[in-house]
DNA sequence: TTAATAATTTAGTCTTAACTAACAAAATTT
DNA sequence: AAATTTTGTTAGTTAAGACTAAATTATTAA
């Protein structure tokens, strides 16, 4: 099934959608508020996809992936995290630029070029944020997440990825020093305002519990 | 400037006619055949790229690019021939595989990408066959072809293309051997007949100057 | 220099994927 | 249960960028 950018758009928002609910669905107009896109067009491109057999849905009803919609959506996820790897790891991309160039690459239509990718990288398990990196064979289970404001005082943690990927949050962390798979220490939790202070790469910091709250760890 | 997919290909298409032709112009129906699209289709899009001021050129005139759609030409062709590069030194394409992959990665917009690719391959000066990258000022000449009968004894070269292509001569190159950028030293001059011992992969051969005559190096 | 041919442009159509405005159905309040 | 609000759909428009057919200009041949 040879795709367009646009439909792979769709989809992989859809699939976005669907697995941030955890609710197996999603509704018109939140996929045209996240598309940025007027519910109207969003309709219309529906249809089509329905036609393909790629989203499920009936009149006025809720949004489903077909089992095919969704394996295409993995893949494309798959294929986001594999070129962020590379932008990371090979080229020196810092965390918080490899997203906007990976929206791009991974429309690239080649399976050779990503099995290749995959190889050069070693099969890569996770993103350069810590996001599970879906197999060939399209599975993909999200591990259970611990945010760092769940970790017990005195306990040392790793950062694997964070809640909000807003540019403005990624410089915040980066302006810290805190970079993927910092080895964490929680020194302190005050109890008066729930922040906490924390160490790492021998310094200490104070942090907000909402910092904390949006920052996953292992 | 940003330009669309479609109109990046127009350009590149213009200047490789151009290039090619040494002309340093073209007309409406090469284009359309070389792109294969329709005369009228190319007229409206030639329309577009003048009031861009990327082409220039008058009603029933010849096509000119500016300065500026060549500008944009050559680091398309920048672009291209670094995404062949890294296919075939980083990933393992072969030379034959290369183009197709490289014609959808060279839309790519972002500098950065360039710039870091560009490093990682360690600033190619060739592509893997052999054609010259341009750079990132956007120089670009096309070097005089040299063929192996050029090169002095103990020089090192690179085989990108063969002037004769006889079935005869291409079997005879295989059976030696020698394949698309194979890196070969000149181990010595025989003055008396003119031929040479050429080493690659390890092993020497002697050839006459004829065959010499009939590879073309960078 | 006129006729024939080739190259280019214009005019009008199609498809895709966006839009707005208006309408219909579903969900929520009162 | 009726009124209101929210959500989803339809209809009609627009912009790119392709197309064909027809018209125009350039070029070549007679």
């Amino acid at each position: 099934m040879d795709l367009s950018k646009n439909e792979e758009d769709y989809l992989k928002a859809l699939f976005y959608l669907i697995v941030e609910s955890e609710n197996d669905k999603t509704s018109t107009n939140q996929l045209a508020e996240y598309l940025g896109i007027s519910p109207a067009s969003v309709n219309g491109m529906l249809k089509k996809l329905r036609t393909k057999k790629l989203v499920d849905y009936q009149k006025y009803g809720k949004l489903h992936l077909t089992e095919q919609g969704r394996a295409i959506a993995v893949q494309l996820v798959r294929k986001h995290r594999l070129w962020e790897t590379f932008l990371y790891d090979k080229l020196g991309f810092s965390w918080d630029e490899v997203h906007e160039v990976a929206e791009q690459l991974e429309h690239i239509q080649s399976e050779k070029l990503i099995r290749k990718l995959d190889a050069f990288l070693e099969h890569p398990s996770n993103d350069p944020h810590g996001a599970v990196i879906p197999t060939e064979e399209g599975e993909y289970r999200i591990p259970p997440k611990k945010t760092l404001a769940e970790v017990p005082a005195g306990d040392f943690c790793k950062l694997v990825s964070v809640k909000d990927s807003s540019v403005a949050f990624l410089q915040y962390v980066t302006k810290l020093g805190l970079a993927l798979s910092s080895r964490i220490r929680i020194v302190e939790r005050i109890s008066f305002d729930d922040s906490l202070i924390i160490e790492f790469d021998g310094k200490q910091v104070q942090i907000t519990r909402k910092f904390a709250e949006n920052v996953f760890v292992v």
